[in-house]
DNA sequence: ATGGTTGTCATACAA
């Protein structure tokens, strides 16, 4: 069989249900991780994705801000959230599918929303950025105490970080822009090592192409100047590694009517 | 060097 899993920071999933329903059609994605869902769990929209199939449903959400869900045809049992940095802050879900879903049953995902870290990259200057760079420093302990990535397990989100040169418009440029400042991406790097996390989406395209999931509001036309980061990702434990078949950033997305700044990405796995 | 947009919730704040 063949695992299709999704990654989108949607930026409001009451506001855009609709265009969640057009991707699930569209791509038909096994499991789909929401991020900046920004909605309280009992105002979640349950209906409008189990009438697409998507009976499963695991929400995280608070009132206005940040929340994470996993929408999934495949059954799944819940596993702990995670608090960090002693907040309770909606950024983190994890499940595990169950016997019921085949080849694919007792893969763990994990979703992730790590904090966007504000404007001035000084964790003295601006508590935001501080509050990121603790969280990446708690996913660095989670990683190497709790071996996340022993067995066979997904981690994505967005991760608010753009660690490869070619992973921003301007590496030249972006060096002092938060997301791809070198104390973030060399932690993020950290991360990743701390439980032998694989790339999936550089495994299939290495540098120096550049892969972007992002582009912000506030271009004139964010297609002509492309100015985009990779700040999604998902990642693959080594056990899954092999199995990795193919990846697609929905780039069209980006101009869905109201669209979300962030558009999806899909891995699939040939299990 | 500056401002540019969007969503939530209530008029600033976060991204």
């Amino acid at each position: 069989m063949s695992l299709k899993v999704a990654t989108w920071n949607i930026n409001s999933v009451r506001l855009r249900a609709g265009l969640v329903g057009r991707f699930l059609q569209d791509h038909a994605p096994d499991v789909l991780c929401l991020q900046e869902t920004k909605c309280p769990d009992d105002s979640f929209p349950l209906a409008a994705f189990r009438k697409l199939g998507y009976d499963h449903i695991a929400v995280h959400g608070q009132k206005g801000y940040h929340g994470v869900a996993i929408v999934s045809r495949l059954p799944f049992e819940a596993r702990d959230a995670r608090r960090f940095c002693d907040k309770d802050d909606a950024r983190h879900i994890a499940v595990t599918l169950t016997k019921d879903a085949g080849a694919a049953a007792g893969i763990t995902l994990h979703n992730f929303y790590v904090p966007a870290g504000g404007d001035i990259p000084d964790p003295a200057l601006n508590v935001k950025f501080a509050h990121k760079l603790q969280f990446l420093d708690e996913m660095i302990e989670w990683g190497q105490r709790d071996r996340p990535a022993a067995g066979r397990s997904i981690l994505v989100g967005d991760l608010n970080v753009a660690p490869l040169e070619h992973d921003v418009w301007s590496h030249r440029q972006l060096l002092d822009v938060v997301s791809h400042t070198p104390v973030e991406t060399t932690k993020l790097g950290v991360v990743q090592e701390s439980a032998s996390w694989v790339d999936a989406m550089r495994a299939l395209r290495p540098e120096p192409e550049k892969l972007f999931t992002w582009w912000s509001y506030r271009a004139q036309d964010w297609e002509k100047s492309d100015r985009g980061r990779r700040l999604d990702h998902v990642w693959l434990s080594r056990e899954l590694e092999g199995s990795l078949a193919s990846m697609d950033i929905v780039r069209g997305a980006r101009s869905w009517e109201r669209p979300s700044d962030h558009v999806p990405v899909t891995v699939t796995l040939a299990l």
